[in-house]
DNA sequence: AATGAATGAGACTTCATTCAT
DNA sequence: CATGAATGAAGTCTCATTCAT
């Protein structure tokens, strides 16, 4: 995977497209509208990218590095394994809290199910998170902070998907609800059922 | 919600299209394609519906409706909570092993975006059943075998959170895995979290 | 030109189409629209007319037809020449003040024009209608009633201009004016304007 | 009414709209049948005008602007109201020989009435010129040019009708005659009618 | 680096008409 | 006499992309 480094243009090419999926889908990133939403014209944006799927693939590498460099710090971090999944979770909410525009893009195994190569990049996007987090149940599971009577590979959909459709349910309520507060409240639920203490 | 009857015809479209939307997502549902998947002409469509959101609003209340039926079925069948709620994880995991083609349409949020009124039917759908599988966790909680040390409200998102990460996967790995298995090993977990015995 | 006999429902046709016509242009006339309007199904239509362009000729047919026993009835009834025109005038906007739908059809020369045979249809209607008012026009200035001191020719489309251009406006705004009202205003001036005392 | 400065391929394509529906009514423009006419293609037109319709509505404004200018010209033009008059009997004859193809649009009420917008605007043009013609003949009517024992609102359809008559017969007669030569028999008889020494 | 102009492909949809029943 | 189903042709318009400037 290599490590792009994006130009002030293409970051601001990313940042309209993100806005623009966010806001209406897939369907809406048309290049008319893109080249409108960033300022210039259309052809200027192949300047900047090859084509629009290199815009999609940007966009992806561009979100998902930051997430890896994330959850990367809080492995390495100090704290027990339960204490690192509550921090995945606090940072996420916060995160699209504060960038909703993103959530769209980070959910969009569906929208780009027509484009092999950026299919593959959402899916490894997704599956590269969810190892990560296996391999911090696992360390929790060592360290005695998570229960050990249950796999980590059945825990571990069980953290992602809740956390995804928390996010999910907020997005299509038109994130009316504060999302951080939703976070709090999730992982008292989580830490009831994922902290080794809990175990009958 | 009207209790639509649908023709012969217009259920061949639906199973036509349905099948177009999870080959390739929304954006291979052309009514080129579509009419001829289906056999007949463009033109021929709509003769069966006013246009294509018709046809992707049909789709959803003929899946929608079916699905609300087999809950509400196994909400008035026999057996505790918790009970029930293995039943519809087992019936989901067969459900759709059976026709995947139908998981892109249930998973539809992202898809239909940019289209209100389809937009709103996606999310009824989904409230809908979230607020049935509520009514079935409090059942539970009441006749004591499901645990009520955690409010109703937190327990469903992780229920129904983890049931659609468990369905996304097996659909990002292009339906490889044995889903009714799945289904299996993510009930025994679930039950070791949800059942009133395992509670502290 | 043959003299036609229309069937009930050949004539319940002819008046929907006359009624579209009116309402929305030439463009509102659809198989589709008229087959509504009449209340039977599109290929009902081809049972009573062999295709639309029989439809539309059938209107003129039938609307032609009326206007020329009418004019050619005036001719031989008794009264001076100016009396005649007098007539007509009044004739015309009662009719159409009963019959708006039908202003359309008789002022269709722009929208027919794609169909050679319509539009030449079309022009002998006003062609025929323009040499009757030449020979009452004639009979006038014979009887001594109208003015000979312009060609009949150079009259005959003061007459049938201003009538038209009346119509017209009042359709234009939307057949709100009292135009049997307005026929009567419009005759007094003609009288000035056509009667033989007037001559300096 | 804005003051539209159109590019020369708008004008282009306005002249190509013009003669298109002058040679089979409205129902031969279509963007094909333009894009051809103008020599590039169909997507072409859409950079020029947002859609049809912006381009109907550009023929109008168009050839609406030059009427209207030119008979603010004549109006403020030395000379009597029965001088002015004859001075637009010759323009708009003189104009119309020259361009045909532009009969059509400014006789285009009937085709433009399914769509609300345009049949507005022809509607405007039209009252727009009248109410100049009426200004003129009132002008007339106190210099002592024009009769004044017939109300200016009775005058003016006479000369309006009267000439959309003229006109339009050239056109149904496939523009054969001579329009200027009928414009001076036409002004003759006028002025034997809206003369003031013709009173009794 | 940026753009105005252009385009081939293809989207959805409507039209008049036909055919089997 | 009537219709449900179907269709070829054509309509308007949008898309991602290219090219000359």
């Amino acid at each position: 995977m290599e490590m792009a480094n994006y130009s002030n243009r293409q970051i601001e090419i990313i940042n309209a497209a993100t806005k623009l999926i966010n806001g209406g889908g897939i369907q809406s990133l048309t290049t008319k509208a893109l080249s409108e939403s960033v300022g210039f014209s259309e052809p200027a944006l192949y300047r900047h990218f090859k084509n629009k799927t290199e815009i999609l693939s940007a966009m992806l590498q561009f979100y998902g590095q930051r997430l890896k460099e994330k959850i990367n710090e809080i492995i390495n971090d100090e704290g027990n394994g339960l204490f690192k999944l509550e921090r995945i979770v606090k940072y996420q909410f916060d995160h699209f809290s504060r960038h909703p525009a993103i959530v769209m893009v980070i959910f969009a195994e569906a929208s780009f199910q027509n484009d092999a190569m950026l299919s593959e990049k959402v899916k490894n996007l997704m599956s590269n998170k969810k190892s990560k987090v296996e391999a911090i149940i696992k360390m929790g599971q060592l360290d005695g902070s998570i229960r050990n009577d249950i796999d980590t590979e059945q825990l571990s959909p069980i953290f992602m998907g809740t956390m995804r459709f928390t996010i999910l349910q907020w997005r299509m309520n038109h994130y009316k609800a504060d999302l951080n507060h939703q976070g709090v409240e999730l992982w008292e639920t989580m830490h009831s059922m994922f902290a080794a203490e809990n175990m009958k």
